[in-house]
DNA sequence: ATCACGCTGTGAATCATTTCACAATTAGAC
DNA sequence: GTCTAATTGTGAAATGATTCACAGCGTGAT
């Protein structure tokens, strides 16, 4: 088959569905299963079989007619497409409720990202290690920032507070923000930002539920 | 103006922005100011003017040129829109990190949202109330679920057993799942789900953070 | 060796979403 | 009352994402 010519920038989507597939296929291999289908794949994600395939042209990793996906070459290609390969250190900005539970989240769970650096006002969860990770008061963000060399970062701030802290951490070079607060930041061109809105996703299920028929039960 | 003909259910994205819209004007509304334009609201919301109008084409109330929105009758509709009247008992399933954390964070933020029952399958949350909601043994799901009339629930276990507890929510009458389990839920048509996946949305964005170049600082 | 089956990769078609662009409208100035 | 400038609602165009459909190929069977 013919090799991957990197055509353009995947899409948000695609991106996202390929770290989907890594981590079902991390899954399968546990199983000692050595090969895979587009359509198995697609079945475990929640997508169609030509939407698998589609999403891996972009990672330069091709399947054999009747055999499928080797597990573990598509592991790795997908692994040397999304990671940077010395690992990306990530800061954490709020360690109220959302903030604790991300920290114990992610502890060890993808060794590639792990949170280095946690910022806080409170005086009373600064100068702590929680779940390995050092916590720092706000003034040190950009000093720490810049001394780690950290370009990611988890906004889990108080929305009032979030634009103020977005421009502080892109200011100090971090150029992808998960952003947790219930607001939309207006950063400059370049940086990437994701929301994560609970509130909103909860409206959408309770909208889409309303005058909705019950299964009977089974 | 013509008058709204309902002519196809609104999208997803419509319907999520929507809720925002609402949220911004609720601040608005807050501040004392009585009419919007569409650019404003577009502004705050992250979304271009005429996306706004376009998706308030939907919800019935029209604003006046010149003028704009008036803030109180379009929070009003939107909100006739979006909420059933009575509003939605919600159920959450799983009192682990994440449990906990949305049950603090929804206590009075949605009255039309309130968590109603939680369960779990460890002894030592069950029989309990936790920020107003009574904790139960998860082998009263089912009774509790029919009883309270809930069709609304947030999943949050883990994602060994978010299939098989989906299942039994679905048999049990609920129609829509926000789903916090990394995996991809098999349920019957006419079950609305949605996935939040804070995994695959850090992942995104250390993916796009890659080999970009931070800006200098200022 | 040869063959047939079934899976991959991808161009093209379809479907969905966003943006453009402008007629219709109206608040406010005079 | 009349005019002007600005804003809305929406058809149409543009853009983006998904699905279709099939040529081409490698595997395993014989």
């Amino acid at each position: 088959m013919r090799a991957n010519k990197s055509k353009r920038a995947p899409s948000d989507r695609t991106v996202g569905r390929l770290t989907l597939y890594r981590r079902i296929l991390n899954e399968i291999a546990d199983d000692g299963v050595k090969h895979v289908h587009s359509h198995a794949l697609a079945l475990r994600a929640g997508a169609t079989a030509a939407q698998v395939r589609r999403d891996l042209m972009v990672v330069g990793y091709e399947g054999t007619p009747r055999r499928g996906y080797g597990v573990a070459q598509l592991i790795s290609a997908l692994t040397s497409f999304l990671d940077e390969p010395g690992g990306q250190p990530v800061a954490l900005v709020g360690i109220g409720n959302i903030g604790r539970s991300l920290l114990a989240y992610f502890v060890g769970r993808r060794p590639n990202l792990s949170i280095k650096a946690a910022f806080d006002v409170d005086p009373q969860k600064i100068g702590r290690v929680i779940n390995g990770c050092r916590s720092f008061d706000l003034s040190e963000l950009d000093r720490e920032i810049e001394a780690q060399g950290i370009r990611v970062a988890i906004l889990a701030v108080p929305a009032s507070e979030a634009e103020q802290v977005a421009r502080r951490l892109v200011d100090a070079g971090v150029v992808g923000i998960l952003n947790f607060a219930p607001v939309a930041l207006h950063t400059p061109p370049g940086i990437y930002v994701e929301n994560v809105d609970v509130t909103m996703s909860l409206e959408k299920v309770a909208f889409f539920s309303r005058r909705k028929k019950a299964r009977t039960a089974g």
